[in-house]
This record gives C-alpha cells, structure tokens and sequence, in this order.
RNA sequence: GUGGGUGUAGCUCAGUUGGCUAGAGCGCAGGAUUGUGGCUCCUGAGGUCGUGGGUUCAAGCCCCAUCACCCACCCCA
C-alpha cells in the first residue's frame, strides 16, 4: 500500500464517523427549532466567486485555493468557504423575492491549500449559517445565541464569545484616514506585509501577530470609535439583546476577521485549550457582499465552524458522544443447516430493527460467543444443526448467564418477548 | 511558504558505544473447556525498521535526500 490519502486530508472511520453524524444531527435538529433549512451548493464555483467575494489581497485568495482549469477551459476552484456560494445561490435563485429574511444553514466540506496543524487540514468540514435580507440587529444576536446555543447543547462550556463592529465602508472611509494618519509614524516598524496592508487592507494590521506591529498598533485609533450613527446604533441593539439573554461577551476591538466581506458585527467563539487555532466558530454581517458579487444589496449575517476542531473540543471537553451501539443479539450456529436458518431468521429480526449478527469467518462456538460477548451482544442465540429437527433452539441472557429453550416454529417472536 | 520534533508488528512503545534469527504489552487467531463469552494459562500469525541513496566488514541505530505525521509561524473554521 504506498497510496495514502493526500496530505491534510482525514478518512472519518466508525467510530468517529458516528460521532460526526451525532453532531450533525444536533446541529440539524436545532436548526429546525430557529427555522434555518439547508442549502447545498456546489463543491466548487467559478474562481471569480471567490476573487469578488471574499477578497483579492486575502491570503485565502492569494494562496490558499485549490484552482485548476476544467476540460472546457474555465478556472473552477474548489470552495475554500461557504458564504460566497450561499449568496451566489441566493441571488442567482432570486430568493430576495421571498418572504424575507431567508435562513440557510449548511454542513459540508471545504478546502484550503495550508500546512496542516493541530485544528487545520485542507480538506477540513464546517457547518454554518446564513441569513438574508434584513439587517436587523435581533439577527446578529439570533446568529450568535444560535451558535452558542448549540455548543452548549453539546456539552462545551468554557467557552468564550468575543464580538466587535468594523462598521460599514461609510464610517470606514474616515477611519482609514485617521488609522493611515496615525501610522505614518510607524511606517517603518511595521513588518513587510503590514505596509502593504496600509494601502489595501489597513485593518488588517490591527490582527497581525507580528510584535512590532501590535506595538505599533496598540494605541492606535480604534474602529469602534469612528463608526457612524448608524453603525454605533447596530452594534448598541446587538449588545441589547445579547445582554437581554444574560450573555457574556468581551468586546475585543482587534478582531478584524480575515475576509474583505464582513461589516459591522464580527464575533468569535474561542475555546482555550485548543492549541494555536483556538477559534471554533466565527462570524459576522456581511451587508455589502450580495452587491460585490454583481447582485442587488441585501444584508447578510452568518458564522461557520470547524467541525474539525470541534470534535477536538469535544474531546478535551470529554463530552457524551455515542459510540457503535450494542449488538441485541448474536446467532451461534453450529453447523451448515444452522447457519442457513440462522441467516433466514437474522433477516427477520434485523427487520423488526433489533441490530444483530452471525458468523462470517466459520468460528468455533466458542469464538462465535466471544465475537458476540466483543460486540455487547445483550443475547445470544444458539442454533445447534443436530437439534433443528427437535424444533429448539437456546436464547441466552449475556448478561447474567442465563440460557433457556425456545421453538423455531416462532422464534422470532419468542426471542422479542424476552429481549424487551 | 518558513522553523522545530517524530517515523520500529493492527495499536502503544522498547531496542544499550553500529555487531548474529528485531522485542514487549495490548489487540487478533487457535487451544486448555470433544457444543457456550467475560477471569486465568498455553500456543500462533503478523514487521519492505516511512522511502531512496551513502558511509562501513557490518546500519533500526551514523550521514544526505525525500515523503508523511505532529507542533508552531503566516493565516484561518
């Protein structure tokens, strides 16, 4: 075997497979209780989707997206998020001549060209939200209660939420003034990518990791302090409700968010413990991204998360998680005619829905039992092919050992009397 | 893309200054119990020592390269 999957790539296997359809099907429960029903979009898009919508000078963008040229000569890549392609969907649908607003929410896998570590693969899957159409700060808080909401049903607690504004272009626009104003001095501490970032991205330096940039950055002006009426009075009602359902938060002015599509309201949801990438769910508003993509103007808000890291807080949380159920029973058989009725009756059973097993590797008994003691069978069963003609068979309690006689003649409904 | 660490049986890991047929525990298979699990005991299967070069009489061990994984940076979920 010398071809292994590709790098930061993951087989979910059982057990852990079962554990990933749990998650997702607390997730899909509760999106149903708030009325979010899935999108599925494509795997991939044009390139352009990506370019327009999350940003040119993104690293994402930049570097991180698996594109390649398809047969017909079209550059497609592989989604590398999921916004851009739930708005795409939403325009190219025309779901703005619905009932507004409209509430997606979806789970699947995305893609990003980067150096695996701890929390991050390039095949990696996130589950999210999305809803369109108003900008009502309630739907910021309903985003954020709403991630939170299921991350708590999960069992996770230490969790912290973070929010910020970075208000919309208008109020950006005199804030970038007073940020490059205040920079200048600095010009020459920041680090090579920052002053880049001056002229095409300048919030961006507020996040950057490197020293003497956060130093410069530190007494900085802040965003928050330029947003216009507007953009002050959104963010006030989003902490409104939030402080209405007795949340706590930490108002951090550093969280910028690495796409060009957020306004306003940017939140994450940390859990320490987690490593470098500690983030495990993240979002925001995005009311200019529909009209960026050549569509009308309709306000957006969302978040994702890892399910990657999630499942590794999950971990650390030592969260409930269902594991491979126990078996209800296991034929013995002994002898090729057994083995024939035990197939024919396993197939009523398994029809009535109790999860049981035979023998597929010609055991002895007594592996047969120990098979069936591996999987938690709760019964077994024992069809001896000798005995078949005296119309018998033994039902055995695994639990505490006892066994009794049953009839073939109706053995299913015999065993269903004594399982239950 | 950059830096550091790791790579020996299905899993977790030993392997002494390079020296004979590469080990353990767990798991798996069979048996002790000629038709019955969990405990115990016995036996067995299973290894291109990540891969490719090199040094050497001799390499799991030393050197180089490469790949993968882990961790961190960048960035992000």
């Amino acid at each position: 075997m010398n071809v292994k999957a590709p790098r930061g790539t993951n087989d979910i296997l059982p057990p852990l497979s079962l554990q990933w359809q749990y998650v997702e099907k607390v997730y899909r429960d509760l999106m149903a209780v708030y009325n979010y029903h899935e999108a599925r979009t494509p795997i991939f898009e044009y390139t352009e989707l990506f370019q327009r919508g999350i940003g040119d000078t993104t690293d994402v963008v930049e570097k991180e997206m698996y594109t390649f040229t398809d047969k017909g000569g079209r550059s497609v890549t592989l989604r590398p998020e999921g916004t851009a392609s739930i708005v795409r969907a939403f325009m190219e649908n025309k779901l703005y001549g619905q009932s507004l607003p409209v509430k997606f929410y979806y789970i699947g896998p995305m893609f990003r060209y980067e150096r695996p570590q701890a929390g991050r693969f390039r095949q990696f899957h996130q589950l999210g939200v999305e809803v369109f159409g108003s900008n009502d700060p309630a739907l910021d808080a309903e985003v954020i209660i709403l991630g939170i909401n299921y991350l708590n049903k999960l069992g996770l607690k230490n969790l912290q939420l973070y929010i910020n504004s970075i208000g919309c272009p208008e109020c950006r626009k005199e804030y970038f003034r007073v940020f490059r104003t205040y920079l200048e001095d600095y010009h020459d501490v920041l680090c090579k990518d920052c002053q880049g970032r001056l002229e095409r991205n300048p919030m961006r330096i507020l996040d950057c990791k490197e020293e003497s940039c956060s130093k410069a950055v530190k007494e900085a002006p802040r965003v928050l302090d330029y947003l216009c009426d507007d953009c002050r009075e959104h963010f006030e009602e989003v902490k409104v409700y939030l402080n209405n359902l007795g949340l706590d938060y930490i108002i951090d002015p550093n969280i910028v968010r690495g796409l060009d599509y957020y306004t306003n309201t940017v939140f994450e949801v940390k859990y320490a413990g987690l490593g470098a990438q500690d983030t495990v769910l993240a979002g925001g508003r995005y009311n200019g991204l529909a009209e960026e993509l050549g569509g009308k103007a309709v306000p957006g808000v969302g978040f994702a998360m890892g399910m990657e890291r999630l499942m590794l807080t999950l971990e650390k949380e030592s969260a409930e998680l269902p594991g491979e159920p126990d078996l209800d029973l296991f034929i013995v058989t002994i002898g090729d005619k057994a083995k024939k009725a035990a197939f024919k009756y396993i197939y009523q059973l398994r029809n009535k829905g109790y999860i049981s097993e035979i023998d597929y590797m010609e055991r002895s008994v007594k592996s047969q039992m120990k098979a069936a003691d591996r999987m938690n069978a709760k019964y077994t069963v024992i069809l001896v092919e000798d005995e078949l003609c005296k119309g018998k068979a033994i039902l055995k309690n695994m639990q505490n050992g006892e066994q009794m006689e049953i009839s073939l003649d109706n053995l299913v409904e015999e065993i269903e009397e004594y399982i239950k």
